[in-house]
DNA sequence: GAGGCGCATTGATCCACGTCAAGTCAGTGC
DNA sequence: GCACTGACTTGACGTGGATCAATGCGCCTC
């Protein structure tokens, strides 16, 4: 039994501070207990499909999942990597538009789509949250498409390993990485090649190439050691002020 | 004086059923009338700069413009393409982080950002309208980034006129392209290519090549006709049950 | 501990797109 | 008409990343 299945109360949950539920007060909170549901997928399995209804709307409580686009000719491009707090599906829309994998096992904090349509409408604070999060996530995407756009092989994946430190150290304390940090990858090369619309070839070279530029440390296939996140940011392209967005 | 110069009533305003007034009643329109302005740029003209603070958000009425990041070696990628009704700005944040610029001569419906910002707050049919907007540009993004990461040149030359003609055709008629459409190109050679990650000469050497391949025509420079629009959406990698985002 | 299976890495070669360098063409001014 | 300019096109060539093909390596089963 994962640490999940003990939590109900959403004043436990880890992920209550930043998710759509973010800015939602006591009684707010307290419908929202009411109509959830908590849902566990093992690591592969599929969350939502491209062109399928999607019957429920969810949060990201832990674990990490894809969202991307196959062509008929097998080629695969993701548009979004979810992390906790991320959300999934989009109210108005019956059917998910890609598709969404567990790429670790996920849980999700889960409501029926039509209960979530009709909260939204009619709690301003989710509404106003829903935005802002939504708002967030087009930077992201455009950030992203910089990256996929203008970036040398080995600046996306500089870029990669930048991005999700970042976005690692906004979940855990909620501050920007330390200058020696640890990553946690929880994507295989070919699903990292996918995201950086590179080869899992050309990927794994890049990797290699940063680890002899003694930008990073791979103790294993799963895991990045980045000693001096500064100067594996300057490889990623970013000016010295920093990325703007997570 | 341009025709924009007449209208002062939004009932008369050309994007007043598609823009973030979309879904105001009466009352509220008239809020919105008393607080906006209008403003007009001339083609090349900057609107935002990235880092910079943006006084005004604005609504497009007429033209277009590009949302770019250009990196500290003078590359650059476009993020955006903004047509009527599209949104400038974010509620919520000071500065813009992209540059802004008009490629057409472009008219603005133009809000304080702080009269703006409250209004969001106040009136549930502009945050709910902001939000759908939003999301439909989180979509189109996601979309882009597809392209962006895992199509050849020639196919993104394609996906470029086929979402250009969509997104003309919804602003015209609001229906979709026809069989055969004549396109109106708001961009320089060079726009599209920071548009499309390539560059102008790659760009123009697949136009030549799609021309020769009957695929598209070039009466001018800045127009190109679509004989067969379904042909062409072909040629973009789209399968035949055609794009799911403009 | 031998075989097999799934990933990841590495190497050799190819080719799509970038780069560099001329043209070409439509305006615009004189 | 003729130079001048700026945007676009075309050509020749180089290269970064894709492709094709082994090879390595952890992990599982038996």
């Amino acid at each position: 039994m994962s640490k999940i299945d003990r939590i109900s109360r959403c004043d436990e949950c880890p992920i209550r501070h930043n998710a759509v539920c973010a800015e939602c007060d006591a009684a707010e909170l307290a419908m929202l207990e009411a109509s959830k549901s908590y849902m566990t997928i093992p690591a592969g399995a599929t969350i939502a499909s491209a062109g399928e209804p999607l019957t429920h709307l969810s949060s990201i409580i832990t674990g990490c999942a894809t969202m991307s686009r196959t062509l008929e000719d097998g080629r695969r491009q993701t548009v979004g990597l979810l992390l906790p707090s991320n959300f999934i599906g989009r109210p108005g829309r019956e059917c998910s538009i890609y598709d969404v994998e567990a790429a670790s096992e996920v849980t999700l904090c889960r409501f029926e789509r039509r209960t979530f349509e009709r909260m939204v409408q009619d709690t301003p604070h989710i509404a106003a949250r829903l935005l802002m999060m939504t708002l967030d996530e087009l930077d992201v995407a455009r950030e992203w498409a910089v990256v996929l756009g203008r970036m040398t092989a080995r600046e996306k994946v500089a870029a990669f390993f930048v991005s999700l430190a970042r976005r690692q150290a906004q979940t855990d304390g909620g501050r920007p990485p330390a200058r020696t940090t640890t990553l946690k990858l929880p994507l295989s090369r070919e699903a990292i090649a996918d995201h950086l619309g590179l080869t899992i070839e050309t990927t794994s070279r890049q990797i290699t190439a940063l680890r002899k530029a003694g930008l990073i440390e791979t103790p294993s296939l799963r895991a990045v050691l980045i000693p001096d996140f500064e100067k594996l940011a300057l490889e990623a392209g970013e000016d010295d002020d920093g990325g703007i967005v997570a």
